[in-house]
DNA sequence: GATTTAAGTGAAAACGTTTTCAATTTGCTG
DNA sequence: CAGCAAATTGAAAACGTTTTCACTTAAATC
């Protein structure tokens, strides 16, 4: 407990200066002249001294440090989302507050007020359900905040992701150009915007260019789980379903493997395509089909832009948009 | 810039007490007289005042922050040992600095140093080469440390496991059992020791015990991902395995699928168990057979042994076995 | 060599808490 | 109602930096 720990004041008196001449150097300051820079930088070696970035915080009031507020990182494509960030984030010197919300709102508001508390320079958020309470916190904070692979309908906060509704109407239409009249669309909460606003319009978009009439059976809104995708095939079936858009990777392996059970053969009697091209896709056979989405640059870029924010830099666009394609695999004829 | 914060000063004086009164009414101090605490509390509500955890870290030498080094979160071993570290850490209100080393020697060192400057209050420590650099860092620190998942042949920290010898020879002893002659070891770095010095050994003791001689050609040693283990069917074949033991699930499911590619049916032709028991396992097909580790729970129990001794509670037992099994999936006989 | 300017340095005041210690109140006991 | 212990409180000193401002010193100019 009692560690003694060298200070910046124990760095002054050995090296014979003061505490703002140590700190200088420490902090690269180019008003120090070479000769006691080098005294100083000898003392420290010396001394091993380390300094106290609660302290630096504290007067600097930075801490070099942001909260990532991720819904689950045990799913991949936050996974990937967020090493792009902390890559990114060392590359700046900042480090990260990871935390798992569950995508619950409760939680959300919860984590988001301990990370400021904290005194976080910004903060990257993932989720897309920003109801009532949760937006009112993010509105009365200063603290920078990007949204990284999610949605903002009231476009009030940076944010970097593909064009979700250009990219699943494009899909939705290549699935009908091959001759499927049913096509399903299983995606997670609707209440998400990035389901229920843009994805969902992206497919209802497909349908009416084609002239197929919309029908609400073919929209089955579930919880993202593998699991829940392997119980699907039974309701697919039932509703005369011949392809599904799946909105998420693990949701369409399910799904596959659910069909590949029930001996339904994908792509022959089922085509399927998802969304987020985690590696999954490449693992799972038949291969899976995917709207490709740069997931390591949605987070890097993200990071990119919170850098900038925090740093009052100017940025010329708010809304980033990376580009999408798609991966053609084996789940798609 | 110049946001205006509410200090606990303000409250103070809002509320006329002394700092040291709000102090408490924050802390939970019991010494505070009801009536001034609800006075205080209203205050508080009031000015919205929220106390700056930096500040605090400063005065009380606790961050309430404990750092978690990972080689890659987006490998899911890693990713579910992570959420089940951050769930208990939230349970005691810890928040977890997350940085990815790619099991890098150097960026191990640096990323350590770094959350040590930030104060960190403990440290969970994924990766399972501690060489001479990282261990000196180690040893001079005074910052409780705990291994998930993670071995230390030194026998000097905390650190939570399973048996990894005992669960690779039992396997093992099961493929030669059901008459597999030639088991391949298919590992990641052997440098690492839970690679070289434990599943090795399990491997070793279980041909020992069948009476077949060790042939270091059946050893692959390789980088633990998908890709190589798509490549390794030839050299396995050239070798005459009939049947693999692998490390990881990744490297085993590109194993697996890089089977099926070239026509050799799993588990008729070649079987196949793996190690780690992730979500994976159940995603492709077919099933892998694995030794099952309980992930969420190394990455809880692990924290929660940090917990204990970040508050200098008694640890029974510094190194912690959970138990493993085996899951019989498709890919095995 | 006197004067001006720039470079280098230090003293001390923040930064926003916790914590120690002493002082004051309060509640009991007899 | 004196006397004492316990419960509440406040003043002020940490905690380890950064940063401002004024002061020296060294260099440059004429």
């Amino acid at each position: 407990m009692d560690k003694q720990t060298i200070t910046i004041y124990d760095v002054a008196r050995e090296a014979s200066v003061s505490m703002a001449t140590v700190s200088r150097v420490v902090n690269g300051n180019a008003n120090v002249k070479p000769a006691t820079r080098k005294k100083v930088l000898d003392v420290i070696e010396k001394l091993d001294y380390r300094p106290n970035a609660v302290a630096r915080g504290l007067a600097s009031k930075k801490t070099t440090t942001v909260g990532v507020i991720v819904p689950d990182v045990t799913n991949m494509y936050f996974a990937q989302l967020a090493r792009g960030i902390d890559d990114v984030a060392t590359m700046y010197k900042y480090n990260i507050i990871l935390t798992n919300s569950d995508s619950n709102n409760e939680k959300e508001v919860k984590v988001l007020n301990t990370l400021l508390s904290k005194q976080v320079d910004g903060i990257i958020f993932m989720g897309n359900e920003i109801n009532g309470k949760l937006r009112e916190e993010f509105k009365r904070t200063k603290t920078p905040i990007v949204f990284a692979g999610s949605v903002d309908e009231e476009d009030l906060y940076a944010r970097v992701n593909i064009d979700y509704v250009a990219a699943v109407q494009e899909e939705v239409k290549n699935l009908i150009d091959r001759g499927n009249r049913r096509v399903a669309f299983v995606c997670g909460p609707l209440e998400q915007a990035i389901n229920g606003k843009f994805r969902l319009k992206g497919y209802k978009q497909a349908l009416k260019s084609a002239g197929i009439p919309y029908d609400e059976k073919l929209v089955f809104e579930t919880d993202d789980t593998y699991k829940t995708g392997t119980l699907l095939q039974p309701a697919l079936m039932a509703v005369n379903a011949t392809a599904a858009m799946v909105t998420d990777d693990e949701l369409a392996a399910g799904i596959m493997n659910g069909m590949s059970d029930a001996d339904v053969k994908v792509p022959d009697d089922f085509e399927i395509i998802t969304s987020n091209d985690t590696k999954l896709t490449e693992m799972v056979r038949p291969k899976m089909s995917s709207i490709t989405q740069p997931l390591y640059d949605i987070g890097a870029v993200a990071m990119r832009l919170l850098t900038k924010l925090m740093h009052n830099e100017p940025v010329d666009e708010k809304n980033v948009l990376l580009p999408y394609g798609l991966m053609k695999r084996e789940s798609t004829k």
